[in-house]
DNA sequence: TTTGTTACCGAACACTGTGTTCGATAACAG
DNA sequence: CTGTTATCGAACACAGTGTTCGGTAACAAA
């Protein structure tokens, strides 16, 4: 890749989390990126489409941070189907940490459903055999549904009440969201 | 109230819900309104503001329907803090059914935000019993925010899933959400 | 019925933000 | 050195917002 497109696609990034850190995704404008990014109004369409469009992009690139070791972790030595959930849980939100500060400014209003949509997906992943292994009369998909907010929710929690201690967020989730082990 | 305010007042509401039904909040513009219930543009104005405080009248109006006996109900007969609580949301779920059909447009995205803001404080009074009388190790706010999120999700899972009643939703509720008798 | 008030109308306006076009410039790769 | 490609900036059309103003018609009370 190009180091001008480089650049400029890290000044886009930049410029975008700089201002989630004190707005939330909707009052941001595509004019306050450009001016803060510094770049030409050309430039900015040139690398996305739309702002929902960086956002997806963006969100994309948290979650390959995120989730990337951990899954090769849990492909290689895949034992029992949910053993190891909670390590799992932990080790994601050690990584989610790093990303709090500008969280809260994607997880509201309009930037809330496009970042959940792909973050659902992966979370799927991880809750998915727990459902299955749980022995409740509500559908899976409701149960399912059910974990995933709850995860979404105590990252939103946790964004708002930053003192706690990944470790600490884990067990307040899975104390309130119970887990066959 | 003048007739007149009564009917664009209402003419407005319904053309808001009309839209809410086949379209997310965000998408649907002041104009769309304002041709669909046949009224000025000027008019629109003088009754509310901007299309967030349409927003807000119009999820107060919901509550009003929705909390209105059953707050009364609860005041009246005050026994054990949260005795009767499945009671309530059982209740609370029959009225919220009537509006099923538009609730999906409100609760995503930015209107989400919005109805949400209101709807918590009423549901602050429903679980806060609730979570006093638990014995876990997470601050109350926690688990207060989570039993919110969790009836709010559960609503918003019911509205793609219409075919089950109050009480199936009541029971996949408490199932997966404890609350203590 | 008359009279003063008030809601409604619609056309125009200023404003903000979006996404595109185009020609010029400068950085890049081979 | 040369052809390619990213960037720039100014201008543009467009959509949506919220306001202003003068005219009209419904209202309520005498």
């Amino acid at each position: 890749m190009d180091r001008r497109q480089r650049k400029t696609r890290t000044a886009i990034f930049n410029a975008f989390t700089y201002l989630l850190k004190t707005e939330n995704y909707s009052k941001i404008t595509v004019q306050q990126i450009i001016d803060i990014a510094d770049i030409g109004r050309t430039t900015f369409y040139s690398h996305f489409e739309t702002k929902d469009d960086l956002l997806k992009y963006l969100s994309q690139e948290i979650f390959d941070h995120v989730f990337s070791d951990d899954l090769n972790k849990e492909k290689t030595h895949d034992f029992s189907q949910n053993h190891g959930t909670r390590d799992r849980i932990r080790h994601i939100l050690y990584h989610l940490q790093e990303h709090m500060d500008y969280l809260p400014g994607i997880l509201s209003g309009d930037g809330g459903d496009i970042f959940m949509e792909s973050f659902k997906k992966y979370l799927i992943d991880l809750f998915t055999p727990s459902v299955q292994s749980a022995d409740k009369s509500a559908p899976e998909d409701y149960i399912l549904n059910h974990m995933i907010c709850d995860f979404s929710e105590t990252i939103r929690w946790w964004s708002r009440n930053p003192k706690y201690t990944p470790d600490e967020i884990c067990s307040f989730f899975l104390e309130n969201t119970p887990i066959p082990e």
